[in-house]
DNA sequence: TTGAGTAGTGAGTAATCACTCATTTTTTCC
DNA sequence: GGAAAAAATGAGTGATTACTCACTACTCAA
């Protein structure tokens, strides 16, 4: 099953945690990469903790010492996903991005692109179940509001408006440029993951890629009158 | 409640069906209208029937004589809005429209954008439902790709062909400019349901809708070298 | 070796689930 | 107006639900 792998890359980091509080027993990992496959699959709603029990190879009143509720399950799987969604966006590194280590845009875009593919291509799975799960729980609206959102969207305000000043991009407003670029990767990243990586797909990756930088950054240009 | 509105002008239409097999009762339309609202703010599996049927002020039973099981429910309200999702493509009147009627491409895409906005906002609560159902019904899923999107793009292909030869597209493949194209409206839409319709929302929406064709124009413009 | 603490168990709980059906109410049509 | 048909009812069905708890198994420091 594809949906395996990035479950196991994704929970061996978990289970090898440093911070004691944080160590996972192997039941317990056994429980998390269970629950993380039948929520993907069947939805939060639809999955039963007896089946994830059984899956994981685990009595049922193990998952309960572990996690006081079913939804406590849920968020320990679906939370941490959403800090390291932001990580790349806060990183020190990343914010000397827009500094001076870019000079022209599509550079940065392609840098955020291939970031972000590799970040998906490990955490599918649970993104899925985020995605799916988010317009049910409130709190999970909330938290990505405040977490993801805001910070993204104040840091890729600050390199937009440097590119725009120094006459690299189109005089629009910031929100827009950036509700362009955003909507037009997650598109390709989409069509990618629904139609891309099947067997009989005619699917050049680079090529769609590179046609999506273009698309982008004719689409932002300023206009050469 | 924003929700409600919606709903109820495209029940309105489902009772004023004239072919008497599809002809509702007034309880049934009742029953239909809470399972609406219901599944789109809890989900289909968290909906319970007994909430469904208390909401609509009906016994419980009365919804097991209208509808043999709870998903047959679901599919009576989510099945018709993929052919309504068709209609404007197949239609005759639509046809000519990448005959004669429209000569640039961005005139073509505002018609669509308009029309399909209109659509939306007749239909939000059941796309919403229907986006929501999709990745958990594999049958809802062929349905779909078999009846709108193979539908769809054949019909889409042929107009962008059409462009694209009379020199007003740029050269890559129609897939792919449909992608673009579409995932960019996707993305204005999405925002600004999310964003745009509310209170306190600084959300231009003539001016985004016109940013955004602009540069979904400008991206698929032949360069001009 | 012992004892304290943690991990794991699985039978048991009340609540809720989708769905049935014998019965009653309403509508239809002559 | 009365009989046949259709619509609606709600108590009842067994299955399943998330979760509890008394108990056992294991780990590890003293």
């Amino acid at each position: 099953m594809t949906q395996q792998q990035p479950i196991d890359e994704w929970l061996k980091e978990l289970m090898q945690q440093d911070d004691p509080q944080l160590k996972m027993t192997d039941k317990q990992a056994r429980i998390v990469a269970a629950a993380a496959e039948i929520f993907a699959r069947k939805g939060f709603a639809a999955a039963s903790t007896s089946e994830i029990a059984q899956q994981a190879g685990v009595a049922e009143g193990t998952i309960f010492r572990h996690y006081r509720t079913k939804k406590d399950l849920l968020l320990s799987i679906v939370a941490p996903v959403m800090t390291r969604l932001v990580t790349p966006f806060v990183l020190r590194d990343f914010g000397r991005v827009f500094e001076d280590r870019y000079d022209s845009f599509d550079q940065f875009l392609r840098a955020v692109i291939e970031n972000r593919i590799l970040f998906l291509k490990k955490n599918m799975s649970i993104l899925k179940i985020f995605v799916q799960e988010v317009p049910f729980h409130p709190d999970l609206q909330e938290q990505f509001q405040k977490v993801v959102l805001k910070q993204v969207l104040a840091r890729m305000t600050v390199i937009v408006d440097r590119f725009r000043e120094d006459g690299m991009l189109i005089d629009l407003p910031s929100s827009t440029i950036i509700r362009l670029a955003v909507s037009t990767m997650i598109g390709y990243v989409v069509v990618r993951a629904l139609y891309g990586e099947k067997e009989g797909a005619e699917w050049d990756d680079e090529q769609e890629r590179q046609a999506t930088i273009d698309f982008i950054m004719r689409g932002l240009a300023v206009p050469t009158p």
